[in-house]
DNA sequence: CTTCGATCCTGAAGGC
DNA sequence: TGCCTTCAGGATCGAA
Protein backbone atom coordinates (compact mmCIF):
# COMPACT_ATOMS: atom_id res chain seq x y z
CA UNK A 1 0.00 0.00 0.00
CA UNK A 2 2.53 3.05 0.95
CA UNK A 3 5.40 4.19 -1.34
CA UNK A 4 7.22 7.10 -0.02
CA UNK A 5 4.42 9.72 -0.54
CA UNK A 6 1.94 7.66 1.57
CA UNK A 7 3.96 7.37 4.68
CA UNK A 8 5.05 10.81 3.84
CA UNK A 9 0.95 12.03 4.03
CA UNK A 10 1.34 9.79 7.30
CA UNK A 11 3.61 11.53 8.92
CA UNK A 12 2.01 15.21 8.08
CA UNK A 13 -1.18 14.46 9.32
CA UNK A 14 0.26 12.46 12.64
CA UNK A 15 2.61 15.95 12.83
CA UNK A 16 -0.49 18.11 14.46
CA UNK A 17 -1.34 15.04 17.23
CA UNK A 18 1.43 13.16 18.19
CA UNK A 19 4.55 15.77 19.41
CA UNK A 20 4.18 16.13 22.90
CA UNK A 21 2.52 13.34 23.80
CA UNK A 22 2.84 11.23 26.57
CA UNK A 23 3.54 7.52 25.51
CA UNK A 24 1.97 5.52 28.93
CA UNK A 25 1.39 2.02 28.21
CA UNK A 26 1.85 -0.24 25.09
CA UNK A 27 -0.06 -3.07 24.26
CA UNK A 28 1.14 -6.17 21.37
CA UNK A 29 -1.13 -8.32 20.67
CA UNK A 30 0.43 -10.30 18.09
CA UNK A 31 4.20 -10.46 17.67
CA UNK A 32 4.61 -12.05 14.68
CA UNK A 33 5.15 -9.62 11.64
CA UNK A 34 7.58 -9.16 9.25
CA UNK A 35 10.00 -9.86 11.97
CA UNK A 36 8.63 -10.10 15.37
CA UNK A 37 8.21 -7.74 17.86
CA UNK A 38 10.29 -7.45 20.49
CA UNK A 39 7.67 -6.55 23.18
CA UNK A 40 9.79 -5.78 26.52
CA UNK A 41 12.66 -3.71 24.41
CA UNK A 42 9.29 -1.97 22.76
CA UNK A 43 7.51 -1.25 26.19
CA UNK A 44 11.20 -0.30 27.77
CA UNK A 45 11.95 2.10 25.35
CA UNK A 46 8.39 3.64 24.91
CA UNK A 47 6.38 3.61 28.52
CA UNK A 48 6.79 7.41 30.03
CA UNK A 49 8.71 8.99 27.62
CA UNK A 50 7.07 11.70 25.37
CA UNK A 51 7.08 11.84 21.21
CA UNK A 52 9.31 14.62 20.44
CA UNK A 53 9.21 14.37 16.94
CA UNK A 54 8.20 12.70 13.45
CA UNK A 55 10.73 12.06 10.71
CA UNK A 56 10.29 9.54 7.31
CA UNK A 57 12.96 8.05 6.48
CA UNK A 58 12.72 5.99 2.85
CA UNK A 59 9.31 3.75 3.70
CA UNK A 60 10.25 4.36 7.19
CA UNK A 61 7.74 6.62 10.02
CA UNK A 62 10.47 7.46 12.95
CA UNK A 63 8.90 8.69 16.04
CA UNK A 64 11.79 10.06 18.41
CA UNK A 65 11.05 10.09 21.66
CA UNK A 66 12.95 11.58 24.97
CA UNK A 67 16.11 10.01 25.99
CA UNK A 68 17.37 9.04 22.90
CA UNK A 69 14.72 6.10 22.10
CA UNK A 70 13.19 5.86 18.21
CA UNK A 71 10.07 4.03 17.35
CA UNK A 72 10.54 2.76 14.09
CA UNK A 73 7.34 1.92 11.89
CA UNK A 74 6.68 0.42 8.62
CA UNK A 75 4.00 -0.23 6.80
CA UNK A 76 4.23 -3.04 4.40
CA UNK A 77 2.06 -3.75 2.24
CA UNK A 78 -1.31 -3.39 4.40
CA UNK A 79 -0.39 -1.43 7.75
CA UNK A 80 -2.44 1.66 8.84
CA UNK A 81 -1.44 3.63 11.79
CA UNK A 82 -3.88 6.26 13.12
CA UNK A 83 -4.67 7.84 15.97
CA UNK A 84 -8.24 6.93 17.65
CA UNK A 85 -10.10 7.26 21.11
CA UNK A 86 -8.21 5.01 23.79
CA UNK A 87 -11.87 3.21 24.32
CA UNK A 88 -12.05 2.33 21.12
CA UNK A 89 -13.00 -1.13 20.12
CA UNK A 90 -9.24 -3.16 19.01
CA UNK A 91 -9.74 -3.81 14.92
CA UNK A 92 -9.01 -7.22 13.82
CA UNK A 93 -5.33 -7.58 13.40
CA UNK A 94 -4.37 -4.39 15.40
CA UNK A 95 -1.28 -5.74 16.63
CA UNK A 96 0.41 -2.79 18.22
CA UNK A 97 -1.19 -0.11 20.25
CA UNK A 98 0.65 2.74 22.01
CA UNK A 99 -2.07 4.09 24.87
CA UNK A 100 -1.42 8.15 24.83
CA UNK A 101 -2.14 10.80 27.52
CA UNK A 102 -5.19 12.78 26.82
CA UNK A 103 -6.92 9.86 26.10
CA UNK A 104 -6.05 8.50 22.81
CA UNK A 105 -4.56 5.56 21.34
CA UNK A 106 -2.32 5.08 18.47
CA UNK A 107 -2.92 2.12 16.81
CA UNK A 108 -1.24 0.04 14.19
CA UNK A 109 -3.18 -2.39 11.76
CA UNK A 110 -1.97 -4.60 9.48
CA UNK A 111 -3.55 -7.55 8.27
CA UNK A 112 -0.92 -8.95 5.83
CA UNK A 113 1.92 -8.68 8.75
CA UNK A 114 4.41 -7.31 6.07
CA UNK A 115 5.09 -4.70 8.41
CA UNK A 116 7.58 -3.61 11.15
CA UNK A 117 7.54 -1.87 14.92
CA UNK A 118 10.43 -1.69 17.21
CA UNK A 119 12.44 0.62 18.89
CA UNK A 120 15.93 1.47 18.30
CA UNK A 121 18.74 4.38 20.27
CA UNK A 122 18.61 7.43 18.31
CA UNK A 123 22.16 7.66 17.60
CA UNK A 124 22.70 4.42 16.27
CA UNK A 125 19.99 4.60 13.61
CA UNK A 126 22.09 5.30 10.99
CA UNK A 127 23.76 2.39 11.65
CA UNK A 128 21.08 0.17 12.15
CA UNK A 129 20.38 -2.65 9.28
CA UNK A 130 17.48 -1.31 8.21
CA UNK A 131 18.77 1.88 7.10
CA UNK A 132 22.37 1.29 6.48
CA UNK A 133 22.17 0.48 2.73
CA UNK A 134 19.88 2.61 1.78
CA UNK A 135 20.05 5.23 -1.36
CA UNK A 136 19.35 8.77 -1.44
CA UNK A 137 15.65 10.39 -0.74
CA UNK A 138 14.37 11.06 -4.12
CA UNK A 139 13.50 14.87 -2.87
CA UNK A 140 16.44 15.69 -1.40
CA UNK A 141 19.17 17.59 -2.54
CA UNK A 142 21.52 15.09 -3.91
CA UNK A 143 19.13 13.28 -6.07
CA UNK A 144 19.13 14.53 -9.79
CA UNK A 145 20.09 13.26 -13.56
CA UNK A 146 23.61 12.87 -12.73
CA UNK A 147 23.15 10.76 -9.91
CA UNK A 148 21.38 8.01 -11.65
CA UNK A 149 23.67 7.74 -14.52
CA UNK A 150 26.38 7.64 -12.05
CA UNK A 151 24.62 4.82 -10.25
CA UNK A 152 23.63 2.84 -13.59
CA UNK A 153 26.82 2.47 -14.41
CA UNK A 154 27.82 -0.72 -14.77
CA UNK A 155 24.55 -2.31 -14.46
CA UNK A 156 22.17 -4.02 -16.32
CA UNK A 157 18.61 -5.19 -16.08
CA UNK A 158 15.29 -2.75 -16.88
CA UNK A 159 15.59 0.70 -15.74
CA UNK A 160 12.03 0.01 -13.84
CA UNK A 161 13.83 -2.56 -11.70
CA UNK A 162 16.85 -0.02 -11.02
CA UNK A 163 14.18 3.04 -10.15
CA UNK A 164 12.37 0.43 -7.17
CA UNK A 165 16.44 -0.38 -5.98
CA UNK A 166 16.00 1.42 -2.14
CA UNK A 167 19.76 0.67 -2.48
CA UNK A 168 19.48 3.40 -5.57
CA UNK A 169 16.70 5.84 -4.64
CA UNK A 170 14.40 5.45 -1.78
CA UNK A 171 10.77 5.55 -1.75
CA UNK A 172 9.82 4.54 -5.22
CA UNK A 173 7.27 1.63 -5.39
CA UNK A 174 5.20 -0.21 -7.81
CA UNK A 175 2.88 2.34 -8.16
CA UNK A 176 4.90 5.11 -8.38
CA UNK A 177 7.75 3.61 -10.91
CA UNK A 178 5.45 3.36 -13.29
CA UNK A 179 3.72 6.64 -13.00
CA UNK A 180 7.32 8.30 -13.28
CA UNK A 181 8.44 6.42 -16.53
CA UNK A 182 5.34 7.22 -17.95
CA UNK A 183 6.02 10.90 -17.29
CA UNK A 184 9.39 10.50 -17.95
CA UNK A 185 8.58 8.80 -21.25
CA UNK A 186 11.01 5.80 -21.09
CA UNK A 187 10.22 2.18 -21.55
CA UNK A 188 10.08 0.65 -18.17
CA UNK A 189 12.09 -2.69 -20.19
CA UNK A 190 15.04 -0.50 -21.37
CA UNK A 191 17.84 -1.49 -20.17
CA UNK A 192 19.55 1.58 -17.74
CA UNK A 193 22.89 1.13 -19.65
CA UNK A 194 20.84 2.47 -22.74
CA UNK A 195 19.76 5.59 -21.43
CA UNK A 196 21.54 8.86 -21.72
CA UNK A 197 22.11 12.03 -19.40
CA UNK A 198 19.27 13.84 -20.97
CA UNK A 199 16.70 11.15 -20.42
CA UNK A 200 18.13 10.31 -16.87
CA UNK A 201 18.02 14.22 -15.97
CA UNK A 202 14.07 14.08 -17.22
CA UNK A 203 14.01 10.47 -15.21
CA UNK A 204 14.89 12.28 -12.11
CA UNK A 205 12.36 14.87 -12.70
CA UNK A 206 9.35 13.18 -13.10
CA UNK A 207 10.10 11.20 -9.93
CA UNK A 208 10.27 14.82 -8.33
CA UNK A 209 6.96 15.67 -10.03
CA UNK A 210 5.19 12.40 -9.61
CA UNK A 211 5.93 11.87 -5.62
CA UNK A 212 5.75 15.77 -4.88
CA UNK A 213 1.63 15.87 -6.42
CA UNK A 214 0.92 12.59 -4.73
CA UNK A 215 1.67 14.13 -1.38
CA UNK A 216 0.07 17.14 -2.16
CA UNK A 217 -3.02 14.70 -2.92
CA UNK A 218 -2.96 12.95 -0.03
CA UNK A 219 -1.55 9.95 -1.27
CA UNK A 220 -2.93 7.17 -3.24
CA UNK A 221 -5.61 5.02 -2.31
CA UNK A 222 -6.71 1.77 -4.22
CA UNK A 223 -7.72 -0.15 -1.96
CA UNK A 224 -7.52 0.74 2.13
CA UNK A 225 -4.53 3.47 2.08
CA UNK A 226 -5.48 6.61 4.92
CA UNK A 227 -3.76 9.13 6.93
CA UNK A 228 -3.43 9.47 10.70
CA UNK A 229 -6.43 10.71 11.02
CA UNK A 230 -8.49 7.93 8.90
CA UNK A 231 -8.76 10.18 5.78
CA UNK A 232 -8.04 8.74 1.79
CA UNK A 233 -5.82 9.82 -0.65
CA UNK A 234 -6.63 11.09 -3.98
CA UNK A 235 -3.92 10.74 -5.95
CA UNK A 236 -5.47 7.55 -7.89
CA UNK A 237 -7.81 10.07 -9.75
CA UNK A 238 -4.28 11.44 -11.18
CA UNK A 239 -2.82 8.39 -12.44
CA UNK A 240 -1.46 8.22 -15.82
CA UNK A 241 -1.43 4.08 -16.12
CA UNK A 242 -1.35 2.40 -13.20
CA UNK A 243 -4.18 0.10 -12.70
CA UNK A 244 -5.51 1.53 -16.11
CA UNK A 245 -4.97 -1.28 -18.49
CA UNK A 246 -6.94 -1.07 -21.18
CA UNK A 247 -8.15 2.29 -20.75
CA UNK A 248 -7.00 5.00 -23.23
CA UNK A 249 -3.56 7.24 -22.37
CA UNK A 250 -3.76 10.34 -21.43
CA UNK A 251 -1.72 11.83 -23.73
CA UNK A 252 -2.07 9.97 -26.88
CA UNK A 253 -5.14 7.63 -26.62
CA UNK A 254 -3.48 4.77 -27.31
CA UNK A 255 -4.50 1.89 -25.00
CA UNK A 256 -2.35 1.81 -21.37
CA UNK A 257 -0.47 -1.93 -21.53
CA UNK A 258 -0.23 -4.22 -18.55
CA UNK A 259 2.94 -6.47 -18.74
CA UNK A 260 4.61 -8.34 -15.65
CA UNK A 261 8.61 -7.74 -14.56
CA UNK A 262 10.42 -9.43 -12.29
CA UNK A 263 6.76 -10.90 -10.80
CA UNK A 264 4.87 -7.53 -10.43
CA UNK A 265 2.63 -5.51 -12.85
CA UNK A 266 4.10 -2.17 -14.60
CA UNK A 267 1.62 -0.29 -16.57
CA UNK A 268 2.82 1.96 -19.86
CA UNK A 269 1.64 2.78 -22.95
CA UNK A 270 4.37 1.88 -25.63
CA UNK A 271 3.20 4.89 -27.99
CA UNK A 272 4.29 7.33 -25.90
CA UNK A 273 7.21 5.68 -23.97
CA UNK A 274 10.73 4.58 -25.56
C1' DC B 1 29.24 -7.61 -7.50
C1' DT B 2 24.36 -7.80 -9.67
C1' DT B 3 19.92 -9.96 -10.71
C1' DC B 4 16.22 -13.09 -10.54
C1' DG B 5 12.72 -15.81 -8.24
C1' DA B 6 10.58 -17.37 -4.19
C1' DT B 7 8.74 -16.18 0.12
C1' DC B 8 6.39 -14.18 4.16
C1' DC B 9 0.55 -13.28 5.00
C1' DT B 10 -4.47 -12.12 4.58
C1' DG B 11 -8.34 -10.50 1.97
C1' DA B 12 -10.68 -8.91 -2.15
C1' DA B 13 -12.16 -9.87 -6.65
C1' DG B 14 -13.16 -12.60 -10.56
C1' DG B 15 -14.33 -17.01 -13.00
C1' DC B 16 -17.18 -20.97 -13.14
C1' DT C 1 -24.66 -19.25 -3.26
C1' DG C 2 -19.95 -21.23 -2.89
C1' DC C 3 -15.50 -22.76 -4.18
C1' DC C 4 -11.27 -21.99 -6.44
C1' DT C 5 -7.57 -19.16 -8.40
C1' DT C 6 -5.20 -14.91 -8.90
C1' DC C 7 -3.52 -10.72 -7.41
C1' DA C 8 -2.12 -6.87 -4.21
C1' DG C 9 1.14 -0.57 -2.86
C1' DG C 10 7.31 -4.28 0.36
C1' DA C 11 11.53 -6.19 1.61
C1' DT C 12 14.69 -10.00 2.23
C1' DC C 13 17.14 -14.12 1.25
C1' DG C 14 19.38 -17.68 -1.37
C1' DA C 15 20.79 -19.17 -5.85
C1' DA C 16 22.84 -18.33 -10.28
Amino acid sequence: MPELPEVEVLRRSLASHLPGARIESVDVHDVRLRERVDTRRLRAAATGRRILALERRAKYLLAHLEEERTLVLHLGMSGRVTVVPADAARLPHEHVAFTLDGGRRLRFVDPRRFGLVLALPTAGLGSDRHFASLGVEPLGDTFDGDYLRRRARGRRGPVKAFLMDAGIVVGVGNIYASEALFLAGIDPRRSVGRIGAERFERLAGAVRTVLARAIELGGTTLNDFVDGEGNPGEFQIALGVYDREGEPCIACGGPVRRIVQSGRSTYLCVRCQR
